[in-house]
DNA sequence: AATGAATGAGGTTTCATTCAT
DNA sequence: CATGAATGAAACCTCATTCAT
């Protein structure tokens, strides 16, 4: 039972929040109203006075992260002009935001599928955002003759995919603590862009390379279950 | 509407078939099994003679998938010593195989996260195999000191990161056939993983690098609806 | 029509009342949840507001028929403490029951072969006390020299068996009515316990004793149907 | 797999035994063809060559064995001309076959629910005549002055009750051999028909009488299943 | 006779959604 | 705002029955 006070925002922030965790838990098909309603100790009928239908909402929740996303990525990408230092921010605010809300950062790469295609189209747009800029800045560095790529799309796509590599893994974080996680990336990135400092003056980290690789294991989900987002490939 | 009597084997790959297919567009939750059947010819009730139920069916297409491909690559992998040559073939086989076969490797990788616990755990056991092999080139690359790499298993991470992309993504296949693709994904893989001759000295491809970008567009999927699971970060 | 918003316990009697007449007419297999609600006005799905499922249903319904029964029982043995006054009371409580919850009494019987296994060993464990209330007071009477029986074990059992009859009998109302039917049996019952003053000395009652079997027939049920119940040894 | 040479007639033999079996342990309703089929090796289809329907089956089940004992007990009345005579030997008929063939005698009384209004009429006019035959006995003892009853119909039920019991109760056979058994119910049943002899003059029979009841328990049905025909008033 | 593949009706159950209270 | 009771569509699945082979 709500305690009495709890203004209409506070009640819908609790919504959202729920909802982040319960998709990622089990996916938005899977996720039922009830659970939503229950788990901010509502009914499900009273949801209705805070989303529109379970379709809206989605649509919303993702549309608010994927804003949020961009609005401090382009703070922090406001003052850079070197396309070195846009990418390291760029990985940065990236990894460091996977690492920070790996919910939100899981469903809105796995849940787009869910949108009704007039809802998809809108996510859809928000979300070139991200690619574009990272186009641009790749397309900017290789203009400049920092960055080597035979193609600018294929490379950008392959940072990205590089980059969101941790909302699909998990990395132990005894093992890997973010900077070093963010260290790796960074090398690897700037490896694929073709910048010549980091070519292959690498210096193994921390540990024996052989053995760190086995540490490397999918983490138990809440009640015994395989945290089920886990990516298996 | 199909026979009484019709053959076994038939139906049930022309079920297999419908069924990537549709859990592909519509993943596996929203996907009916009237749909299936419908698809196939059938009435729903008829699937109950080929499959055990819907969890059953989504297990079985996964597992056969996985084991076809853990097939093919060890095929593939079968006499070569070298890790350069080992890594190029990886290469090749996981690409061509997403341009041949898309629906089937989005959804093993997509659809895990509906298996029960005890599926989960079959399933994941054999897709390991694929990560394994990859650290098992990488890491022998290293040791012949062809590969210098900071951390064994978060490089052969970024690589898998890489290689399916193309999972993921759409690239316009008038714009990147497919020699073009690998070509472009073997170099990006092996500056990646620090192979020196492969640093810097890079030609870009064809065209003119700016243009390319912009042709990297979603496809749309069947009746005119955006196919759903496009990769969209 | 149903009205939105209708209360809960109204509503839930409702449910258990049809309950109880489509199971003795059809049978708990037999009885469709469809039936079941359509016969209160309900779709099938909105059962479930009141109902866990259809074993859960049935499992309640003899529990509460049971525990009602029970409870009954013992208010009518309560301040008794001979053995003939106690088999008296216990015929006409048992008796006056059968004739006025006629499908109550039959479903308690019947239906048990129903319940899954754990339910079964509840519903056993609370139907045995009747069961035992029988043997208690027979042996009570043996002890006290009043009954005379080889086996109090079987002679309970005759004595539920000749009691519950009219669970699965109809006899025609128009002629025996319940008081001359609890007198009937009552004798008959004294007589198997080896009463003596019960023993032989009966004067046949109101009617010619050759006629009136042939009265004893079987009722038509709902809608020309024979009541489907009726006992056909 | 049948083997080869199994005849009609012994297939038939087979189903209806097998009939017999699953119906006692499942009920009609709860027993499906695919069950029936595979416990004597066919495919639920094949059996359209030696049953109509269901339906028609359990009829034709039901008939053969009511008609069977019918037969069987006339026989065994055929040249008796005493009541009492009759009575002794109707009652060893009945517990006898109770004892031997439980099953059917289970099921005879049990699945007339489960007829079609037609079908459930000639059962049930087969079923009277077992009925008929006890009022018959009956009303001939009262005219020799040798039974003495109220109602000659209500004592028929009475004695018929008491006869079925052994069908719905378990009693232990180590305890309680079936000549014990018989001569119980057969005292019991005199008592009730107020035969002057059997009045009040009873010994207790080998054992305590107060211990004996104890021992009358369910049995366990297949499988750690409650049997679950249990008679549980 | 037997089988395997199919039908089609219908069963139980779930769930987004509505609305009187 | 919140709830509890309801709807109604549709989901998964079962089963008696049919029929080409």
């Amino acid at each position: 039972m709500r305690q009495r006070g709890s203004h209409r925002a506070g009640t819908f922030s609790a919504i959202k929040a729920a909802g982040i965790r319960l998709i990622y838990e089990h996916g938005y098909e899977a996720m039922t109203l009830r659970m939503l309603a229950r788990s901010v100790g509502l009914e499900s009928g009273s949801l209705y006075y805070h989303i529109k239908d379970k379709q809206d909402f989605l649509f919303r929740l993702l549309k608010e992260i994927i804003e949020a996303n961009i609005a401090a990525l382009d703070e922090k990408l406001a003052e850079l002009d070197d396309p070195e230092e846009q990418i390291r921010a760029f990985i940065c605010f990236f990894i460091t935001h996977q690492w920070e809300k790996k919910e939100e950062a899981f469903i809105i790469s796995s849940e787009v599928r869910s949108l009704t295609p007039e809802n998809y189209q809108v996510i859809n747009g928000l979300t070139r955002s991200f690619q574009d800029r990272v186009e641009e800045i790749v397309r900017h560095g290789v203009a400049r003759g920092k960055f080597r790529v035979r193609n600018v799309g294929v490379a950008a796509i392959a940072v990205c995919d590089v980059l969101s590599g941790p909302a699909r893994w998990y990395y132990p974080k005894e093992l890997l603590v973010l900077d070093e996680m963010i260290e790796m990336i960074t090398e690897m990135v700037f490896r694929l862009l073709g910048v010549p400092a980091y070519a292959a003056n690498t210096i193994p980290l921390c540990r024996n390379a052989a053995s760190s690789a086995a540490d490397i294991q999918p983490k138990a989900g809440p009640a015994g279950f395989p945290a089920r987002h886990l990516w298996v490939r």
